[in-house]
RNA sequence: GCGGGUGUGGCGGAAUGGUAGACGCCGGGGACUUAAAAUCCCCUGAUCCUAUAGAUCGUGUGGGUUCGAGUCCCACCACCCGCACCA
């Protein structure tokens, strides 16, 4: 009896040692060939390989073994994103220190990945918290420093006053201290920025060049970006002060009944020194978390500074308030309020009884109607304005601003909603900050010959807050200028600095620097980036920073990094639950009929939305235990199979299984090649010449699922042919095109079906264009718009011939019933339509 | 709250403004088998019907443009992602 199944657990490991030996997917920088850089985002080494990094990483893997295929020199690395929060966490929690926890989890998951057989060089694999890296990257930092790319300045952090620690966002749960409970504080810290901002105008131009980015991240980073221009103008206060404040919408000037500041704004402060009631409102606002979404979504709450701001046309006196919503960091930290026309402003004035004054209408006419309930943001004509009335909106902007030139007491300008980055980490698992405090000489970076500056490996985490900070020893150190007693700089740098480089470190990586900008020069950009959509605006911006602030200093000519950019969906699954409200993983539950229920006791279950796969619902599983079963090829096909890449993809039981089973429908298709057949089989042969064009058409544009689709057509055609040779051919298509998809079982059939040499290092099929082309086609025909009847017809076939057909067909003539023919729409080799 | 996205059979989805539901999963029926697994074949949006080479409805909801709309336009609903210290 012939064994006729392929078996995973054997052929994947042979094979995976077969590329490893032949050294198949080392990238050769040397090669004449052309290069395509394919880049995944690297993994946070959290502990185990999820299903969402499977299917990241095989959809890389496709596209760097096609490009192979068709004839590249591939560069398609693999590393770690090595430092950040969780392994400090986990020290705390387990009594591991973070680098022996993170460097457990790399040696796992790196054993992990191997299992699936990607087409990784790991030859170029490093972590970020190896010190050559960040070493290297401290050395970054200090020429950007030097090319005044970086300073200190205060900015706010979340405080818990209980733990005296600095917390990050996620730590702060609705606004108290995740581990303290304590009400969470705003305090201010010296902290270290980028000037990102130098490169607003830059960054947002260079979206436009990124025409293999999703439109959507483009749009949202111009968002983040923010560039809008308004007017800059400063309000005679009544204390004799002035009062500088800046608006996008100069044309709505007459409508302003308030003006609002931040309570950090300096007038807030004096405020607080004559008004006993200032100060408690003022720490009212310290309260609560830092971030955007938590200050937009709090009550907008105010304080009437008893100071009023003079209306720069009308004289008018109108009230100024430190109010919780406006932001220091924009613009000038205060604002004119123009409730009719800014939502914000609405609520805040309706709240404290302020005037409400339309000054926006649908047309003139409309000058005296009431306000709604809302405000109205929109385009419109000015009324009530003096000499704006009846201006549009576009116009009334330009004209105030001149007015205010010419009168200088403001100007036109741009501004940002871009801030300055801060990369200021009160934490221990990160990149030292390489700079020395001294008393004589301040703030001094260390010379480039004593990096790296390493972390100290005897710390402890029994307390919170910064170990560095609490070190006895490591950060005394002597100045670097004075050689006096110093202390070091106890910050580390924000991760995303890490990931803000590493491709380049990907591209090169000699000992002494960096990188090599002739040998980056050779890979960079990177061809295909793919990663999850979370990172559309951070991490993208920030590379694209970092890459235009090196290129700025000189040490590379890459302006963008990631040529095309594709952001995966997530991999999502099930949630089962007990009635009291605890999660139950998918291997404790069984379908009892219709039902769910415990495997264990058959209690009920409950099963709930399907939703990305997370620790904290259970509702994962493991792609070890899924390899075990199913071999790596299934657990590919799988990812690729159905769902389009860009969206989620519900992991099933059924659905891997359903994969596991076409594996095995291949090997017997492969099996049943037989060398000695003859015939032709034209049908077949065009089908297998169209899937040759179609599949590499899916991959380059990452529609893997549609790529899946044909080649499911095509194997099902091929398992229907009678042998022949154009059977043969079709059988060893579907071999090259499956090979980038499921690598073991077309190495093994490859080497069965007599080849030698690896199916990694063969060509892409060639196709026929000849054998592209049908000879017939079916028309559709419509009749009041529905289809009536089908025909076949010869491939470009005249209209008049399509129009007699189409009126020939019983079908059609029921449906007309004898009415008359208005019109005849014809479109060749698609449809004809009647019109009656 | 602000910015961005998604919505099509029981499920995942396919479809240059031109035959909605390709392909896969689930389900049903049959073949093979002592039986099972595996495999193979057929059916599978809903309703009506004289059961058909018929009709009607149907792509989140409500309108609109068009000979023709899943696709374009307007308004809405639901869910997802991001909001600068999670990575």
């Amino acid at each position: 009896m012939t064994d006729n199944r392929f078996d995973p657990s054997s052929a994947d490991g042979r094979w995976q040692r077969a590329w490893e030996e032949a050294g198949t997917f080392v990238a050769n920088s040397g090669s004449d060939k052309p290069k395509s850089f394919i880049l995944e985002m690297f993994p946070y080494p959290s502990g185990r390989i999820h299903m969402g990094h499977v299917r990241n990483y095989t959809m890389g893997d496709v596209l760097a073994r096609y490009k192979k295929m068709q004839g590249r020199e591939v560069l398609h690395p693999m590393g770690w994103d090595a430092f950040g929060m969780p392994a400090e966490n986990a020290a705390m929690e387990k009594k591991v220190h973070p680098g022996s926890w993170t460097r457990a989890n790399i040696e796992g998951m790196k054993a992990q990945l191997k299992r699936i057989g990607f087409a990784l060089d790991w030859t170029r694999e490093f972590a970020t918290c190896d010190p050559e890296y960040y070493g290297h990257e401290q050395a970054l930092f200090l020429d950007m420093y030097e090319a005044d790319l970086v300073y200190r300045r205060q900015s706010e952090v979340n405080w818990d006053p209980v733990d005296m620690t600095v917390l990050a966002n996620e730590q702060v749960i609705d606004g108290k201290g995740w581990r303290s409970g304590a009400e969470v504080e705003k305090r201010k810290l010296d902290q270290w920025f980028l000037k990102i901002t130098d490169f607003a105008e830059d960054l947002l131009d260079g979206l436009g060049d990124l025409k293999d980015w999703p439109e959507k991240v483009r749009l949202m980073q111009e968002n983040w970006i923010g560039k809008s221009s308004g007017l800059e103008f400063s309000f005679d206060l009544s204390n004799g002060e002035k009062l500088p404040v800046y608006t996008t919408r100069p044309d709505t000037i007459f409508g302003a009944s308030f003006c609002a500041i931040a309570a950090d704004h300096p007038l807030a402060q004096a405020v607080t020194a004559e008004d006993p009631l200032a100060g408690p409102f003022i720490e009212e606002c310290r309260r609560g978390g830092t971030t955007a979404a938590e200050l937009e979504t709090a009550e907008k709450l105010g304080f009437r500074t008893g100071i009023t701001a003079k209306h720069p046309f009308t004289g008018e006196a109108m009230p100024v308030f430190i109010a919780n919503f406006v932001l220091m960091d924009y613009g000038t930290g205060a604002v004119m309020g123009v409730p009719g026309h800014d939502q914000r402003d609405f609520e805040f004035a309706t709240k404290y009884e302020l005037p409400i004054q339309r000054v926006v209408a649908s047309d003139a006419g409309q000058a005296d109607a009431p306000m709604g309930d809302e405000a109205e943001p929109g385009d419109g004509v000015i009324v009530n304005s003096d000499f704006l009335d009846g201006m549009s909106v576009e116009d009334a902007k330009a004209e105030v601003i001149k007015r205010a030139e010419a009168d200088g007491w403001g100007e036109g300008t741009t501004v940002w909603r871009l801030r300055d980055w801060g990369v200021s980490r009160q934490r221990y698992w990160g990149t030292p900050i390489p700079f020395i405090h001294c008393e004589k000489c301040g703030v001094v970076p260390v010379p480039k010959d004593q990096l790296p500056v390493t972390l100290p490996e005897d710390v402890d985490f029994e307390t919170p807050g910064n170990p560095l900070e609490r070190h006895a020893t490591w950060g005394k150190v002597d100045c670097p200028t004075c050689g006096g007693p110093a202390r070091r700089e106890t910050d580390t740098l924000d991760t995303f600095t890490n990931s803000s480089w590493y491709f380049l470190r990907f591209a090169s990586q000699p000992e002494g620097t960096p990188f090599d900008a002739d040998e980056i020069a050779k890979w960079m950009p990177v061809e295909h980036y793919i990663g999850g959509i979370e990172h559309a605006i951070l991490h993208l911006l920030y590379a694209r920073f970092w890459t235009r602030a090196l290129a700025h200093i000189g040490k590379i000519d890459v302006k963008e990094p990631f040529a095309a950019l594709f952001t995966q969906g997530m991999v999502t699954h099930e949630t089962y639950s007990l009635g009291d409200g605890s999660w139950l993983s998918p291997d404790e539950v069984r379908k009892d009929g219709a039902d769910w229920v415990t495997i264990e006791d058959g209690h009920p279950v409950t099963a709930g939305r399907v939703v990305k796969m997370s620790k904290s619902k259970k509702n994962v599983v493991d792609p070890d235990y899924i390899i075990d079963q199913y071999g790596a090829d299934a657990v590919r096909w799988f990812m690729l199979s159905d769902s389009p890449p860009e969206r989620d993809l519900p992991w099933s039981e059924s659905g891997i299984e359903g994969c596991g089973r076409f594996v095995q429908r291949l090997w017997r298709l492969f099996d049943s090649y037989d060398p000695n057949a003859s015939g032709d089989d034209k049908p077949l042969a065009r089908k297998a010449h169209q899937a040759i064009v179609a599949v590499a058409g899916d991959i380059e544009a990452l529609g893997f699922n549609k790529a899946v689709a044909r080649i499911y057509e095509l194997t099902g055609a091929a398992e229907k042919a009678e042998p022949s040779e154009a059977r043969n051919f079709a059988i060893r298509t579907i071999l090259h095109l499956v090979s980038p998809m499921m690598p073991h079982l077309a190495e093994e059939a490859y080497a069965k079906l007599g080849a030698t040499g690896l199916i990694a290092d063969a060509r892409w099929p060639e196709h026929d264009p000849a054998m592209l082309v049908e000879d017939e086609v079916t028309i559709a025909i419509q009749h009041k718009g529905k289809l009536r009847d089908t025909i076949t017809a010869p491939k470009g076939a005249p209209k008049e011939d399509l129009e007699a057909l189409a009126l020939a067909s019983e079908n059609v003539q029921r449906s007309l019933g004898g009415a008359d023919i208005r019109k005849v729409i014809v479109v060749p080799d698609r449809l004809v339509n009647i019109v009656t």
